[in-house]
DNA sequence: ATTACTACCTTGTATCACAAGGTACTAGGT
DNA sequence: ACCTAGTACCTTGTGATACAAGGTAGTAAT
């Protein structure tokens, strides 16, 4: 182990999906949007991540989106989740609740 | 996303270095041990992780180890936290709490 | 036409979980 | 002595992915 910032890394790993889906849900968005409510939440995400991120849900069809313009600058892409990703979303928020409990009952045997 | 095991896969990705300092700093144990203990606590890892793991966090400084004979097969090696491993764990641990957080935020205003 | 700002995207790298396969020690039966 | 079964350690190869860095292109104001 190396540096926090590291460790960090490696634990978040695989939340970002998770994280994303759940900003998506609460409305339509485009990628500052989302940038800005992960790090709101002290999820911090660079682009170079979100985007290819971005890709693969909608890919898999998890994910929709419509160009939209702007006053101030260029058009701008805005996700919404659809049908498969309501119950992706669905699905994973119980494997997060499952594999949180594991890791806190696993914390309290130590303590 | 493809199917639920490919999706409990991604999510736990980064959780395993956390469960196994916690499974170690209950005790010495040695790698069947700690296999068993994650099944316990339904965090199923397969010995292909396992191995790599230990190597990387002994490498790492943050675990030592001794051999041990066995009465029934080959010598094992008992894991124990160093100074650095308990600093580690706890930075870990932190880092947990946070990002535990930050995701449970984002579910209690989506719902 | 240059600069600044915004927005989308790609490429290359390092890391890591996992499947599959391999080595080696002990014990018990033949 | 020779198998077979059980246990325990480890390595190799693959696919996925977070991130840094760099690239393209639209709007707007000087």
């Amino acid at each position: 182990m190396k540096d926090a910032s590291e460790q960090k890394s490696q634990l978040r790993k695989g939340l970002l999906e998770l994280a994303v889906l759940l900003v998506v849900s609460r409305g339509s968005v485009y990628a500052s949007d989302i940038l800005k409510q992960l790090k709101d939440s002290d999820l911090l995400v660079v682009e170079g991540t979100l985007y290819p991120l971005l890709s693969r849900l909608k890919d898999d069809g998890s994910l929709g989106y419509q160009w939209q313009e702007s006053k101030s600058g260029p058009p701008r892409k805005y996700y919404q989740l659809t049908k498969k990703g309501e119950s992706d979303l669905s699905q994973l928020l119980q494997t997060w609740t499952n594999l949180s409990q594991s890791i806190n009952s696993l914390i309290k045997i130590t303590k």
